[in-house]
DNA sequence: GTCTATATTTAGATAGAC
DNA sequence: GTCTATCTAAATATAGAC
């Protein structure tokens, strides 16, 4: 079928076996995905696939290669807001966002086995993810000092604690069922300065 | 080996399978464990352990079994409880407890996935779940009726929302650090009776 | 009840023609 | 670059002796 070598053509297609691939393995897992059903759901053969990628694990990484734009532009997004609570409320609405969505909530589960298992992989998302959590950082220090967030918290800490509670939020969902309202209900609450006492001591 | 059919003995041997079969699914995975391995860490052949389960969903499932006896002691530790929020805290602190132990994080991780491909282990793991929400349930009914945690919360969807918190806190595991302190101040902050706003509107 | 040995199946990866 | 055909390895589960 390749008229020439047409680099368009040739990288829709990469892209295109990495999408085929991460719908299944999302909804099937990694290991009882087989390379043969991600090339008959890309409409090619087993030696196509290898041909552009060097090995399944390869495949199952450049499923979330495509999440490192994307987590930049989410940060610079809010890099500049002023009000900086709301930022952070918003930031952690977008990165819940997708949580309906069972596949990706299969996909951070198999995203969370994986990762321990390969090391690129982990390279990969800890880049994502640090992208973000700095970015959390930031708002949540300028909100110490505005006085809008409790200044007893640690930035770094209290960002990828966060990031674990949007992480519950996919592990929560139930379809037709928005996780936002508890999100942010959570995240104003940690955020918030505490008044004189917790509670009357147990 | 067998002195006689002692019942104490291959009872307890079971359960020796089924302790060196969840160390090894925890750190490796399902599916990259081999019940030739489990055999060998319990010191036996693979045909002795399907003389015992019945194939290797089921020696999966075995590790989740033990969990129901634990969970309605657990809740029934707190029911009676005068005070219903440090109640409901140290609850979600016994639930956290092993979250510091990256195995029992693999193995959250490992039982998210497969739960949804084996009906009989949802089964297992819902019955269990179902304690531990009616059990948080009715704390937080009480502390809504005396006035320590906001009516406006349903005492169900919270249950269900705080227990997602738990799974973060294994989530979010690192060996060092205790969970627990962010934990705490969560739920605290998510239980939390209102002020008259929350913030100055976004 | 426990073992050794093996049947069976499946999947990742490659060879080599076109 | 893409295919068909296949090699190779591994793992579940069972047979059958003891």
């Amino acid at each position: 079928m390749p008229r020439r070598a047409d680099p368009q053509r040739i990288a829709r297609k990469k892209d295109e076996i990495a999408v085929a691939a991460g719908r299944l393995f999302a909804t099937n897992g990694f290991e009882r995905t087989s390379v043969a059903q991600v090339a008959a759901a890309a409409g090619t053969s087993t030696a196509s696939v290898f041909y552009y990628f060097s090995d399944k694990a390869a495949l199952f990484r450049a499923v979330f290669e495509r999440d490192l734009p994307t987590a930049e532009a989410l940060v610079g997004r809010y890099a500049d807001a002023e009000a900086p609570v709301p930022a952070i409320l918003d930031m952690l609405s977008q990165l819940a966002e997708d949580a309906a969505d069972p596949a990706a909530s299969g996909m951070l589960v198999e995203l969370l086995r994986r990762v321990d298992h390969d090391p690129e992989l982990l390279a990969v998302v800890m880049r994502t993810a640090e992208v973000i959590r700095e970015g959390l950082a930031t708002l949540i220090a300028r909100g110490i000092a505005d006085g809008d967030i409790d200044a007893e918290l640690e930035p770094a800490g209290t960002a990828t604690w966060l990031q674990a509670v949007v992480d519950a939020t996919y592990l929560n969902a139930s379809p037709g069922h928005s996780p936002l309202p508890e999100l942010r209900r959570t995240a104003l609450g940690y955020l918030a300065p505490r008044w004189k006492e917790e509670t009357k001591t147990p």
